[in-house]
DNA sequence: TAAATAGTGTCTGTAAGACAGTATAAA
DNA sequence: TTTATACTGTCTTACAGACACTATTTA
């Protein structure tokens, strides 16, 4: 530390507030991906109290040295295993959870996180137990929203979900959870899953294209039907944006 | 306490964490109001160190026995004086800031909200020096986005007003910033305030009557004009959303 | 040739955008 | 009567949804 720099700190620490709560911050993570055509989260089960033995989502402590999506990627690596340098990740805040009995233990707040993993569509990511030592496991998503969870977990894991399925409709953001090139169908099997619906694959086709930006090479084609076209995706929002049918 | 209730708490601190960064979290407030065709919003001039004498976003720091959302409620009254018990207010979460130097003195995490005043278009709310000493006062949105704002506020500010904005393409919340009962001009005002554009008068009504509710009766006429239909409006999705005027 | 998948064409209904025209009330 | 505002009607264009049809490949 330079005299300058020294010398700035201590004239801010005299501005420095007296009185304020002292509170834990972790970052939790809601994260989302594709497996044969399904939509699946990764939790862990809790081994300790409170809720022990009830599945969790995946999350740490903030560091004193590290943003909240910083400790995010951090937590996500650690319980999962994930080799993040070589796998695409999208990372983006979902929202921050305060209540002050959200944890019995102590007073926690969260900054909950979406995290997208890209697959194929079919096989899931292999999750391993990192440097901590409950590892997460996929669970199907529209099924696991049934269960009980632990802490409020159970209500992020549900905004998470709506605001993805949500964000769907206006940006090209599913494509984070495919490879960098893509086929229009496995596309819409990401729409399928987390929609949790059929769509039309002629009309979205049509909708989607020009959203994509089309590589000119194609697929080997795989057990019967047509080579299928490789798209690649820059975030990039839909105008006017897609309609996700109503299920009311 | 009861004895049970203790003996819980002593089991539950057994499982606490021993080791974890003690964060101060503060709730900051983009408060918006629409006032004479215009979007405004109110802002504080610090008075110490750092950034002293540049615009703030009003906030404090979080309770330990309250949420976020409620810390952000307690300011917001606190910081403008505002009776919040007579002015219908819309507050919900915006998003949280959490790099590890955005406060020079010492980490703070942010947990920002978004806070919609109603007005009836023309004049605001007046702002008054609650329990702290400095006031807020009001500044028109979209020319102070070109200065500069204490702290990382002004990206806040644009990330609020782009929320704002957003929002207002799917939903009805833009009814939120007028009276429970208003006039199709009044909420058209408040579109082209917030989206900084003219619309067409006729179409906005065409596309906006089937989201709102017709209380069937109508205004006394001010100066020249026929008399207009009021409306009410409940918290709903726009479906397809209104299109805002490409920029680009 | 049969089956499976990819992709295109066509038809219909609905709605957006542009804008002219009508209705209602104050000055 | 003029002016200002509120509201409706009409025309054109565009696209969503439905679905039939063609194209390309493997078995």
């Amino acid at each position: 530390m330079t005299r300058d720099t020294k010398g700035e700190q201590e004239f801010l620490d005299a501005y420095k507030p007296k009185e304020y709560p002292a509170i834990a911050v972790t970052a939790d993570l809601v994260v989302f991906a594709v497996g044969s055509g399904a939509l699946y989260t990764a939790l862990v089960r809790r081994g300790g109290h409170p809720f022990k033995g009830e599945l969790a989502l995946p999350g740490g402590f903030v560091g004193s040295r590290e943003s909240a999506e910083q400790a995010a990627y951090r937590e996500l690596a650690e319980e999962t295993g994930l080799d993040l340098g070589h796998l695409p990740v999208h990372v983006e805040q979902l929202a921050t959870y305060s209540h002050p009995e959200r944890d019995p233990r102590m007073r926690v707040v969260s900054v909950a996180h979406l995290a997208l993993l890209a697959t194929d569509g079919h096989s899931l990511p292999e999750l391993s137990a990192g440097t901590d030592a409950a590892a997460a496991e996929w669970h199907p998503v529209h099924r696991v929203l049934e269960e009980p969870m632990a802490f409020d977990h159970a209500a992020i894991l549900r905004d998470g979900l709506d605001r993805l399925a949500g964000k769907m409709e206006y940006t090209t953001v599913a494509a984070r959870m495919l490879p960098r090139e893509f086929t229009m169908t496995q596309l819409r099997t990401v729409y399928e899953a987390v929609w949790n619906t059929t769509l039309a694959a002629g009309n979205f086709t049509r909708k989607m294209t020009p959203q994509l930006d089309d590589t000119g090479r194609k697929t080997q084609a795989a057990a019967g039907g047509a080579p299928a076209s490789l798209f690649t995706a820059s975030d990039r929002h839909i105008h006017p944006p897609l309609a996700k049918p109503r299920t009311g």
